[in-house]
DNA sequence: CGGTATCCTCTACGATACTG
DNA sequence: CAGTATCGTAGAGGATACCG
């Protein structure tokens, strides 16, 4: 964070030191930030979701994306793939535990979004 | 959230409606989401920071690129900009109340990257 | 149902150079 | 110092069709 900040004779500040690896912040975006991982997270808080189902849930996203989405997120250890059925084939994605430390964040970002925008 | 389940006589769900509209979180991400917004709102919750120095804290991102976050996060009511001299030419970006009730969430979000990523 | 494969567009982002 | 202008690329994301 931060940076060092030098201060000259005449009181003009300049900042030396930067965060070269990228901060905190910008690393915890590219895990749940993007156009659909916090969705995703959100919509899989309550219980086990169906891959059509999650991806009518998200209302517009294409199964590309939420394929795509989810291959993150499992790679990730942030949600968890179970084949439930072979015939006919049904798959649910869920939460890990992992997963679910990011509830929190995402709570207050609906709570903030939902007083403040729009 | 979530839409409406609708569960068939033997017990099968499916998803009736979705949230048409994107939900709250992804319009939360929208606003403090994407490449280099919340670092900014970030670097500057302490004191107004200078152009260039912002744009060093960032470590990397392009002039161009924080100058247009910064245009965004300035329309959306989230940072102030202020001419603090002419010649030679000073600027500096701050805070507003608004773009301070973000601090929380990105704060949050710093922590958990914190505990768990990497 | 739960994906892949293919194609296509658009814009995000970066590098570089320039300006008042 | 604080931007603009210009150019170029990669990949994000959508539409559609197909598959086991």
């Amino acid at each position: 964070m931060g940076g060092v900040v030098q201060t000259d004779a005449r009181g003009r500040k300049t900042v030396l030191d930067a965060c070269t690896e990228p901060c905190a912040i910008e690393k915890g975006m590219r895990m749940i930030g993007g156009k659909w991982k916090g969705s995703i997270l959100w919509h899989l808080q309550d219980e086990p979701v169906r891959f059509n189902d999650l991806t009518r849930l998200l209302g517009g996203a294409s199964k590309k994306m939420v394929d795509q989405r989810l291959k993150e997120l499992e790679s990730e250890g942030m949600v968890l793939r179970k084949v439930i059925n072979d015939r006919p084939v049904a798959v649910t994605y869920e939460l890990t535990d992992f997963g679910r430390t990011a509830l929190d964040i995402l709570d207050s970002l609906r709570e903030w979004s939902e007083t403040y925008i729009e």
